[in-house]
DNA sequence: GTCTATACCTAGATAGAC
DNA sequence: GTCTATCTAGGTATAGAC
């Protein structure tokens, strides 16, 4: 159970090629690009990886069991009630952003032409299985009495997904603003609306 | 003032290349995909074009041209109070989705790349624009007592835009909701929140 | 684990015939 | 206005030496 060298060097390797991914995009960074900013030649990459989509799958597919056994753990919780669930999921969400950024924007920018291939069909799932996240989250309150049932829940939905992930856009760690302080506003708007009374 | 032959086929062609810069984003989306899907070869493109980013850069700014002016109709019109333009503004920008759906997700998808070169320069200043635009109008409605002044505003604007346009990723004309309801809908949830009572 | 060297492919763009 | 033919640059990936 030592340090593993082999390990910590995939590792790096790893997190710099997420970082100019979330950058420029997948298929905007070369990976002489990723070699250069290694300090090594592009050759010397596929001794670690064979091939840039291999990359881009382990950085994906690690980020995401974290993120979802999150809000599994949510789910799963018995002490939150529907509206606290939903106030932790967001809250959870904003922290993926300011903990994970360059993986949250690497999804928001490629998955939809990563999904062309067979090999990240469990994007797909994925996005499916956030969906039955959020829809439960928004069902519970409503049927709880805390939430208003005069909404389409599909374009609720929608509404929070997006706000939440597209943040990653602007969200800069170390800002003015917190994620957490940011994810209370998010709720405020979301809950009470901006107009006034 | 006849129809001129030579107008209508660039248009075609410009329309061509915008469904596909859209679908695909401008870097994936090849001089010979644009020419296969006209059902002429690479090489004649160019004696329309001298360039892909030139035809991109006319997609653009002639919908931003468009655009904007119906934001500064809205901004200078005198019989319509601080909520209705508001309103009004949200109501215009789902429109164009709807009406200009290739060009809003070419913007969303795309502005962050061109924007590295100086030709697109004019991309960052209709962002400056844009968001000069909301925050005035937020601004009359705090002034006015209709919206909540206990926001940041900077936050708010940003919530606003990201709801609005990021919609084009899912939005399709046809669907099971007009780009009006989607307008409503959002705003009903931006003015009120979701929260019951 | 990294380097040298290179194969192979696809991209944007051009020149001149028709 | 389109075609044929082609140039050049830059991309992913490989093979084998060090």
């Amino acid at each position: 159970m030592t340090a593993q060298p082999t390990e910590s060097r995939r590792d790096e390797l790893l997190a710099i090629a997420a970082r100019l991914f979330a950058e420029k995009g997948f298929r905007n960074t070369t990976v002489r690009d990723i070699a250069d900013a290694a300090g090594i030649l592009s050759g010397s990459l596929y001794h670690h990886f064979d091939s840039k989509e291999s990359m881009v799958d382990e950085i994906l597919s690690t980020f995401q069991e974290e993120l979802f056994g999150q809000y599994d753990a949510i789910l799963a919780s018995s002490d939150l009630d529907p509206l606290a669930k939903l106030e932790q999921a967001v809250l959870v969400s904003f922290e993926a952003i300011d903990k994970h950024r360059d993986e949250v924007a690497i999804y928001q920018n490629d998955a939809a032409y990563l999904l062309t291939f067979e090999r990240f069909a469990y994007l797909g799932e994925r996005n499916q299985q956030s969906r039955a996240v959020w829809l439960t989250l928004l069902q519970n309150g409503i049927d709880a009495g805390v939430l208003r049932d005069d909404l389409d829940l599909e374009l609720t939905y929608r509404f929070i997904r997006d706000t939440i992930w597209v943040a990653v856009s602007w969200y800069r760690p170390g800002g003015r603003r917190t994620h957490t302080e940011i994810a209370k506003q998010y709720l405020s708007i979301l809950l009470e609306g901006i107009h006034h009374g």
